[in-house]
This record gives C-alpha cells, structure tokens and sequence, in this order.
DNA sequence: ATAAAGTACCTTGCATAACAAAGTACCTTA
DNA sequence: TAAGGTACTTTGTTATGCAAGGTACTTTAT
C-alpha cells in the first residue's frame, strides 16, 4: 500500500454519487461524463465508467436510450429514473454527512496541534511570542 | 446495487484517512479508534479496522508497542511513523480536493435546477411571484 | 476452583468494484 | 478501401470491506 493507492481509495466512493448528479441534469453520453469529471479533476477512465453505467442501469436508477451522432456511431445517452432521482437525494444526504464526520476528525486533530504547540511555546524560553499564520495551525482550519 | 451499497462505497475511502488522524494525535489502540469512528458516526466493524491496520503497519505508516492493561488482554497501541506523518499530510490535501471536486458538481446540480426553476415560474401564469427557501434551490446551496 | 462474561486481537471466505488492457463495432476521411 | 477516430464492451487482476468465527487473556460470579 502507497499513498497513491489511498488517495485512489479517497475517490472511489463519490464517483456514483458525481455520476448521478451528472446525468441528473439532463441527457448525457459517457464522454460528457469524462468531460466534466474531467474537469473537476476527477480522474476516470472507461473502464471504470461503462461498468459503473451498468450497474446503474440494472439498479433501476438509469434509463437509456440510442442516438444517432453525426460524428461517429451511436451513443447511449443517459437519463435518471424516479429511483435513481430518489436514491441522488438520499446521497446528497450521505455526502453531507460524510464530509461533517470527516471534517470533525480533522478538526479535532487541528484542535490537538494547537493544544501541543501552545504547550511548547509556554515551555520556550526564547520564543519570541505570537507566530503567526504557521500551517495547519490557524482557526480557520475548523 | 442498492442505496446502502452506494452509502458504504462513498465511507469506504475515508477510512484510511481518518484512522491516520485519530493515530496522529497520541497513541490509541484499535478500540479508542472505534469510539472516535462511531462518535463521528463512521461505522466501522473490527473485520474492517484489524485488516487495515495491519496493512498500514506493513506499508510502514505505523508502529505499535504491545502494553499491559489492568482490566484485560493486552493491548496494541499505535503511532505514526514518519512516513505516516508525510502521507497523512498528503491525504491531508487530497481530502480538500475531492471535497472542493464533489462540491463543484453538486452546485453545479443546484445551478441547474436553480434555473429550470425560474424558467418554469416565468412560464407559470398562476405563479404568486418568488418562493424563498424551497428545499435544495438556496443561494447558499452552493 | 471453575464457569461465565468481558475485552482484545486475528483469520477466513465472500462479494464488490476500480482499473488496465484488449476487443468489437460503427463512422468519416483520405 | 484503408486508416483513424469515436463509442461501447469485456476480461482478468487486485484491493478491500465485512460477516462470522476463532484464539487468548482477565475479571467476576458461583
């Protein structure tokens, strides 16, 4: 294990949840979905994505459907269902969540670092008082 | 696929992250982790935890001394290794990104919806004029 | 003493999922 | 008609979460 592996690890969870959201905002084709994960700087690639579509689809939270494209063969273009409309609320909830669970972790380590180096600077002699802005250190961090 | 599956794959990356940060403020063992994880409602089973710390000691992010407890077994308390503390620092980093990505496709979401919205009400004859805080169509949504 | 209950750590087997890589099929252009 | 581009699919590998069951040590109740 790397820390690569662990950021991949990071990302994995929200892709369905970024794919929903996606197709939720009308008709979209797998590329329109690289595209703007893309650009979000989620990084897919097919062999992830056609996958992720069927399963999807077998779920019952997407529909699809064949259009003909001018520049090249036919694409599927994607459509939520009312359960996958139901299920994207339901994850939009679970995202909240889970960035509150994260972020109080987080925080409670900030809150920790703080608490030591406090400590330290009581117990320096020679410390030359307030230091600013170090990293990882300043409120805003909660 | 169900609804929960898609709730468990979107924890599953944060897990490793947040055991680093619960490790990174003091020594713990595997229990102290459990009554952090479930405080900050991340459910987590000890099939899940054992494995993945052993697999985190074996990458090198952690270390453990055995220590005596008065009121049962033994127990295992870990800390951070260096390479820990670096690669704790680089999830660090990643977690704001993905959440910074996440939060850039759901606004997105909402700006949609925000103006499908308007175009409907301009269109609605009968429409009594705006209608504030309607569920997930907020300014502060984004 | 001894059984029962509590605590702590470990292992096995299964299911799911991400991904690389290779494949199929269709369309346009040279 | 061959080459290149676009789009969707499949296979095999690997990682991992988790249920379930196991080992081992300690304390408490009988």
């Amino acid at each position: 294990m790397n820390i690569e592996n662990a950021q991949v690890q990071m990302r994995k969870g929200i892709l369905e949840f970024c794919i929903l959201h996606i197709i939720s905002r009308g008709e979209v084709y797998a590329s329109d979905m690289l595209d703007e994960l893309t650009s979000a700087r989620i990084m897919v690639v097919e062999g992830t994505l056609y996958p992720l579509l069927t399963r999807l689809k077998n779920a019952g939270l997407l529909d699809y459907k064949w259009v003909e494209s001018t520049s090249g063969p036919p694409r599927k273009y994607y459509i939520l269902t009312d359960l996958g409309r139901t299920s994207l609320n339901a994850l939009d909830e679970t995202w909240k969540e889970l960035a509150e669970s994260v972020n109080l972790i987080v925080g409670k380590t900030n809150q920790h670092r703080k608490v030591v180096n406090e400590h330290h600077e009581a117990l320096d002699v020679d410390s030359p008082g307030n230091r600013p802005n170090q990293p990882g250190l300043s409120a805003t961090d909660l």
